[in-house]
DNA sequence: CCAAAAGTGTTTCCCTTACACCCATGA
DNA sequence: TCATGGGTGTAAGGGAAACACTTTTGG
């Protein structure tokens, strides 16, 4: 006997995206304009139904490129979300991903751009269903994972001075940090190598360029090194 | 228009439960003995399909009181499942919950027992479809969560001694502490009253019981007081 | 009187934090 | 020459970890 499978049970398995960018200034989310029904004209985050022959990973990842052009990224798992009539038109379940990527660097995949646009955090406006409650959740969870691990590499571009990267850790961290205890901070991990270049850009004597070092990078990310601010 | 809504998409939603508990020695889980098809015979966590009346929570919660009798408990969400081939019979995604709970307390309900039957996280058999993976998701997350706020309210008789409470850490976190750092650790969370009556199965002195000051405990639970260990 | 567990403080070390001045350059 | 952002080190304080001996009492 197989119990249980009845298909009265059945229902429709929607993914969401949860896009941070950063744009050397401010944390922005990446949302889209619906041009269909329900709820046609207001932001939502790039959703989804999952389809039967693929994965949530999978249905996020093509789903975020069908919307808005960009791909390879890897997004994270962050909750399912199951109020019985958030979606107004058919009980749907959906399961939130986020990630974080650089602006610049999907900039040209987004610019033939399908209704997608950045916010920053402080103006994003009334999402349907219950959008703005998985953005929060997923805001919470990369703060938290900002102070667990090192982020950066993804939002980035290759090269970049510590002033931008102070920039985007008091951003994500929503406070501001003292620039020599981060600078300290940052180089006990160990993570990042200084070029020879200047960027001239930003003031009269100019500020070293940094890049990450992938390798340590990545070895730091999966053995979650500790890093508190 | 209303795009996406396509009745093939619709799928199985799954809810598998992972119950710790904790006999005083090791950290136990529940599972029980399936008798039905498929993997009759097998053991697994305590698993059903989400209703379409019903959020995920309130699914973990009537799947683990019909599968064990067990009830009120605060289950935490963990991950959703989404293999394609993770269940041989139907496509089914499956949401995993997991809590921790006091096993004397909660024995009453488990007697009458439905099939369900604790064993120590070594000795875990091998479970159906993903259930080993789902367990070992859970069992990280228990130890990160023990580390960042404390824990044993759950777990623990009512009265218990600074020994069990040890114990109890020490099996979570699966490594020795020390016993003056792990007092002094304690004693700094201020979560703990200290009673006047002793314990005298353990030794012949005796040793001091102690209850949870279940306000304060609360207030530390929600403000994630950090614990390390 | 002895075995077995309970109970108890101090020191060291490291990480975190707070904090202020000089440098280089284009305008 | 001056305004602007870049770059640099140290001292104090607090939490974490290491560590050993005395107490109690039933058998």
């Amino acid at each position: 006997m197989v119990t249980g499978y009845n298909s009265n049970d059945k229902v429709f398995l929607a993914v969401d995206c949860i896009i941070f960018g950063f744009d050397g200034e401010n944390l922005e989310v990446l949302l889209i304009q619906r041009d269909f029904e329900p709820e046609k004209g207001k932001w939502s985050l790039m959703g989804g139904f999952l389809k039967n022959n693929e994965t949530l990973d999978d249905a996020a990842a093509r789903i975020l490129h069908n919307l808005t052009g960009v791909h390879d990224i890897y997004m994270e798992q962050l909750y399912s979300f199951s109020e019985v009539d958030r979606d107004p038109v058919a009980r749907t379940i959906s399961t939130s991903y986020y990630a974080i990527i650089n602006i610049e660097k999907h900039n040209e995949e987004l610019i033939e751009n399908y209704n997608a646009k950045w916010f920053p955090l402080s103006e994003v406006p009334e999402l349907i269903f219950d959008h703005n409650i998985m953005l929060n959740k997923a805001i919470r969870r990369l703060r938290r994972r900002t102070s667990i691990s090192p982020i950066g590499f993804e939002l980035l571009p290759e090269k970049f001075t510590m002033r931008q990267l102070q920039n985007l850790y008091e951003a994500i961290l929503d406070k501001e940090l003292d620039k020599r205890n981060f600078i300290n901070k940052i180089n006990s991990m160990d993570v990042l190598i200084k070029l020879k270049e200047k960027d001239m850009t930003s003031s009269t004597k100019g500020s070293f360029l940094f890049k990450f070092d992938k390798d340590k990078y990545d070895e730091k990310q999966t053995n979650s090194f500790y890093l508190k601010l």
